[in-house]
RNA sequence: GACCUGGUAGCUCAGUUGGUAGAGCAUCUCCCUUUUAAGGAGAGGGUCCUGGGUUCGAGCCCCAGCCAGGUCA
């Protein structure tokens, strides 16, 4: 009998999973993942980490499984919250659950899990994994989650082969109702438990506020642009290679505060994120200001009126060579040549399509339609139909 | 110095022939969402510059003052 160690959060879609193991004949042990203590921080329940203890503890013994509880809050503090402290005073915008996944739930976890002499980990993400054989190799695909509304493959698009080839979700083929209808009829006690939000292990927090534990607040300059202020079409018959074109086109507007007019003052660049609209505190003007970009060093932060902003869209993105993920890494293209894929560059984005051109110095994407706030330290995750087969960092 | 224009929600402004005020933006809350955003819905918020006067009744009319911007000598 093949055991499966399975991530119980507490939360309907990892019970599920378990009961499924478990009706599959998989031998299921249950762990409970406790990575972050400090309530101080969150919005949400004084203890909402108690709760869903509690809760993965009930569901194991109502389905019979062994349970344990492990503390991975150090892994977690040193692999995740530094490293999103570190982007942020960068003035970029991590994708913390990205990383918490391949670092520790795909990592960390996993190997908690084969040490204890398990075959599989299974999570409750909504994607899927399938096998297939090439040129006598196994090869594993990620595929998109059954459920468009809740596919959470974006999550998973920096694993690599290994990570998959151990990995199950037992969900992935289903839908969410599917997932609370299952769990009702076998009266799993959180089948009507809201869906988890916020940040993985951390919950839900005031981005600010957490960023102020370690990035002290200074004021700084905001400063307007005009839509007719900002340079028009790059002539791009002037520029011969196309990888000048390209970088041109995914480069930042590097405004200066001769660019603009002061409007107003914020309490530190590092808490702003390209596209954001809420917090600026500015008003006065007739459409809402949206944030085009931060510059960290000066502490200033530019900001544009009206969601067709020009500065506000991107015809491209650059990952550098050692950011650059491939999933399937027999797809990979090599240097000079190019791909035509889809891609998201956050989560639940509808897929866009574009063009992959790659070389030395990395790879970029060529938007079809220019993309809004494209934001340095996301990641962009590239498909081909429903299969994630790469990502990477924007640049 | 004279004249003109304006002083209305946190900001920018609208307010019909006088009947105790509105819009956008901002803010807050909720929804959505295992990142950051965006998006959707709703809410709060006004000694209408001050002091007099006319009127049953004044943000709107009259007078004086204060403040801001402008024009002319």
């Amino acid at each position: 009998m093949k055991k499966v160690i399975v991530g119980l959060s507490g939360g309907v879609d990892s019970s599920v999973s378990a009961l499924l193991l478990k009706q599959q004949g998989y031998e299921v042990i249950g762990l409970f993942m406790k990575n972050w203590h400090d309530e101080s921080v969150t919005i949400s329940d004084e203890c909402p980490w108690l709760d869903d203890s509690n809760d993965a503890m009930l569901i194991a013994e109502k389905l019979g499984i062994p349970f344990q509880t492990v503390d991975l809050s150090k892994e977690y503090h040193s692999r995740i919250i530094d490293y999103m402290f570190n982007e942020y005073e960068n003035g970029r915008t991590p994708n913390p659950d990205v990383l918490c996944n391949r670092e520790i739930k795909f990592d960390i976890f996993l190997k908690i899990a084969l040490d204890l002499g398990a075959d599989y980990i299974a999570t409750g993400h909504y994607c899927q994994v399938n096998k297939i054989n090439k040129d006598n190799k196994e090869i594993y695909r990620l595929i998109a989650g059954a459920d468009e509304k809740k596919d959470q493959s974006y999550f998973l698009c920096q694993l690599n082969q290994k990570q998959l080839s151990k990995a199950i979700f037992p969900i992935g083929h289903l839908t969410k109702s599917d997932v609370r209808d299952i769990a009702k009829k076998n009266d799993l006690i959180t089948a009507d438990k809201k869906d988890s939000q916020g940040l993985c292990f951390v919950g839900k927090v005031k981005l600010p506020d957490f960023l102020k534990q370690r990035l002290t607040p200074k004021k700084g300059k905001v400063i307007k642009i005009d839509s007719e202020s900002v340079k028009q079409e790059i002539d791009l018959n002037e520029v011969k290679s196309k990888e000048k074109q390209l970088e041109l086109l995914s480069s930042p507007f590097s405004f200066s505060s001769d660019d603009g007019e002061e409007i107003g003052e914020h309490h530190g660049a590092y808490y702003y994120t390209v596209g954001q609209r809420k917090g600026l505190n500015i008003g006065g003007f007739s459409e809402p200001l949206f944030v085009l970009e931060t510059d960290v060093s000066k502490n200033l932060i530019y900001v544009g009126m009206g969601e067709s902003h020009p500065a506000l869209y991107k015809k491209a993105l650059f990952v550098k060579s050692n950011e650059i993920h491939w999933i399937r890494e027999d797809l990979k293209i090599n240097e000079n040549e190019t791909m035509n894929i889809e891609f998201r560059i956050r989560y639940r984005q509808p897929l866009q399509s574009g063009t992959i051109y790659r070389f030395k110095k990395g790879l970029y994407i060529l938007f079809d339609k220019p993309i809004s706030s494209v934001t340095s330290g996301q990641f962009v995750s590239w498909y081909i139909y429903d299969e994630l087969i790469g990502s990477g960092t924007i640049n």
